[in-house]
DNA sequence: TCCTTATTGAAAAAGAATTTCAATACCGAA
DNA sequence: TTCGGTATTGAAATTCTTTTTCAATAAGGA
């Protein structure tokens, strides 16, 4: 039963900002921090009731407002949209994403700091951020017909 | 009134495919094609209502599905989610969006083919696809103290 | 011009996310 | 350790978005 090293220092940064540290809200960081794929709402909801059956769906979408709010997770792009999030990466670390069975892994990106200078002087822009995903098929789904859920 | 050059691509390639061409979706090609900024269902709704004040938000959603398969539009990403479309840039250009206004402009990336076969030599992934968005402020947004719309 | 059938808009339904509210549990103060 | 104020919670209701159903309409080939 060891502990992602994550959930201490996200649960700090919650209490740090004046949130309490509830059974719920520790529950919901375990499982996003140690997630090795990028999950909706309903998905954390349904791995989260298996250690808290009283869990709510609602206390999902408000402790992922709160954890988006304070930079720890992000949105995952996806063919059909953007529901599902993940912990945020760091720097010049990007998503690698299986399209089949939606494991992530990450990788260190090129350096865009030349590339973003140049589009702004170019644009007018103020560039501020950008975002990197790769998309493809893991390992695993590719040896197997259908990706391991 | 001239007309945007991609207007007649986009139907003769619903026309190649099997679809009518219909008031509807000429009206909502004419406004995609044209647009500066990514556009939510509901927005393009709107827009076209000027032109076709019968049309429905059903016809809509049905003809970004069909723009969709056909590749010709994409997904934009923004901080609240992929809920905008726009249409799909080709080959190494990519979108730089304004997060004030939502007005956006093209640029042409990097080449990702060597960061894309290193990655996935590291990763074992069959790697297939990329995205990358640039995000900023625009010139007019800069100027003035908000986002023009 | 006629006829077949894809397409349409309206209404209903399904799904996702948010708001409201009383009961509960966190946590600092005593 | 107990107590009390208040943030947090789950359930239910609500809102917003997207999809499905279906009869009427219009596209376009014969």
């Amino acid at each position: 039963m060891s502990e992602h090293p994550l959930v201490k220092e996200w649960l700090s940064q919650l209490q740090a900002n004046g949130y309490r540290i509830t059974h719920a809200r520790r529950v919901i960081v375990e499982e996003l921090v140690k997630s090795q794929k990028a999950l909706e709402p309903v998905d954390l909801f349904t791995i989260c009731r298996k250690k808290d059956p009283a869990l709510g769906l609602v206390t999902i979408y408000r402790t992922l407002d709160q954890l988006d709010q304070l930079g720890l997770i992000q949105r995952v792009h996806q063919a059909d949209g953007c529901h599902t999030v993940m912990r945020k990466q760091n720097g010049h670390e990007h998503l690698l994403v299986c399209t089949s069975c939606g494991r992530t892994v990450t990788f260190c990106g090129d350096n865009f700091e030349s590339l973003s200078s140049k589009v702004a002087s170019e644009t007018g822009f103020a560039v501020s951020d950008h975002m990197l995903q790769f998309f493809g098929i893991c390992p695993e789904c590719q040896g197997q017909k259908d990706g391991a859920n």
